[in-house]
DNA sequence: TGTGATATGTGGGGATGCTATACATCGGGA
DNA sequence: TCCCGATGTATAGCATCCCCACATATCACA
């Protein structure tokens, strides 16, 4: 695993990105993560439910029970417009700042 | 300036790969790091300050004080052999960490 | 019955960066 | 002459975020 302190940060946008297409509950959220990242990432629960919530209450994504028979129950969470917003410039700031390491320190890019 | 959370864990890599061509001292560190990202870094004095002593602690980078006349006296660090394996295991994870999140938010690199 | 996968939730600690403040020297402009 | 900005190093205290450990709850399978 990477460096935890590397990823901090990083997560929201991750997040954002994965809900682009459709609603997904927190753990799905989590094995997408990992399964996508080929294992180099991974959110652990104790760090993803808290941040979910936060993104909600900055109305990034708004979340919904989904009650299922004889399953726990998950809560969905799908992107607002804010939040479609908040992915866009955090796409930018990331190249941008992905950018400005490689600069500095001399890292290329396969 | 970008997100301070994103910026967790890579002063380090920045540090080191300055140093590795020569050596410099503290202030100097801060000016290339904000002048080599075209202002997009800048990593505050109260920051530097106590990671260089981490960082010398750990073995990493070595300092030595160096007194001129009529000058505050400069503190200049030099990369270590150790230093310089912790540049390349930390440049790998870098480039490995930004496949990473390319894979799972869909960013692009110019 | 018990173990592992699924699914959400919380308290406390650790690591890092920032704000604010301080000390110290030098050159330039009012 | 005096103030201010740039240079240069240093530290206390705060905020933030991630993780470990633990807890709760359902289902499939042995």
């Amino acid at each position: 695993m990477i460096d935890r302190e590397l990823k901090k940060g990083t997560t929201p946008l991750l997040i954002l990105a994965l809900l682009e297409q459709e609603a997904r509950h927190g753990y799905e959220l989590s094995k997408l993560i990992e399964v996508r990242s080929r294992g180099v990432l991974s959110v652990h629960a104790a760090s993803l439910y808290p941040l979910l919530y936060r993104m909600e209450k900055q109305r990034w994504i708004r979340g919904r029970w989904v009650e299922k028979a004889g399953q726990r129950r998950r809560r969905y969470y799908q992107l607002t417009s804010a939040g479609a917003e908040v992915l866009a410039a955090q796409r930018n700031s990331w190249t941008e700042f992905v950018g400005a390491i490689s600069r500095v320190a001399g890292v290329e890019y396969a």
